[in-house]
DNA sequence: ATAATTCCTATCGGCTTAATAGGAATATAT
DNA sequence: ATATATTCCTATTAAGCCGATAGGAATTAT
């Protein structure tokens, strides 16, 4: 229950790797030989998180990813977000369904409390938090 | 991010269902038709929820399913438990897998802590609480 | 030029899951 | 007894999701 994509945990362990690197650029492949995940893979994620605004990335030779902002102000929300979307716990957080019980859905305000703790937790904790010691 | 599945969702819809009988039973194929759900899928899922403890089902003409215990002795978390299994955000929840960090990882730190506020969240809202106005 | 890298698009195979089907076991009503 | 209504059990199907792969285009340094 409340799986983590392998997408998730794949970035974020990369972006530890960058984050140790102290702003200095890492390339895909080598990040992923060093991680031990699926090159091509990686590289994909890496891209999506520099969509995302978290990584930039340098092409051409020599280039490479390197930490967009500084660890203290990437949080973990901001990653999973970028690579699997909004917390949704389920459907109807964002607008009531057709449950049974309309708008005064007692479940929905249930799993909107969910939704918050989560959010909350990912927010309170910073890529700086997850790769210091 | 963080789905609930449909068996959850059903699984709780049909308990506050319940709860809202008092006690009494009510039909696999009553609950079914009041809240829209599959027949026969949600007839699996109380039969979990009967496997798990928390409802009674009493077979034969005039059957039907009651809860088990008090709605505020039935915790959210005793429900999707029952239908989805243990809050496990991560495979090394359980147990430290092989990524390249060790005992000392900080991401398990990270997706642990993750898991306890799920568990703490679910652990105190109960059936009582989501099935009352 | 050449090499190295990010970035883009498409596809595949396996897994999960919602849903369906059929029936066995069990209990009540008539 | 018989019929009926119900939970309970076991398979199977159809669709979607996701991790992974493939091939190349765009870009940049040497
Ligand atoms: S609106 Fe989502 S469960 Fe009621
Ligand atoms: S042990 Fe799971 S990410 Fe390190």
């Amino acid at each position: 229950m409340f799986p983590v994509s392998s997408r998730s945990q794949y970035g974020i362990r990369a972006l530890v790797y960058l984050a140790r690197k102290q702003g200095h650029v890492a390339t895909a492949s080598e990040i992923s030989s060093r991680e031990g995940i699926s090159a091509k893979y990686l590289e994909g994620i890496l891209t999506t998180l520099s969509s995302a605004g978290l990584v930039l990335g340098e092409r051409g030779k020599n280039g490479g990813m390197r930490l967009a902002r500084d660890t203290s102000e990437i949080t973990m929300r901001d990653i999973v977000q970028a690579l699997d979307g909004q917390v949704r716990p389920v459907a109807c957080v964002d607008a009531a369904g057709d449950c049974s019980q309309g708008g005064a859905c007692l479940p929905r305000r249930f799993w909107l409390g969910l939704k918050s703790v989560i959010d909350e937790y990912l927010e309170s904790h910073t890529l700086k938090d997850v790769s210091e010691s």
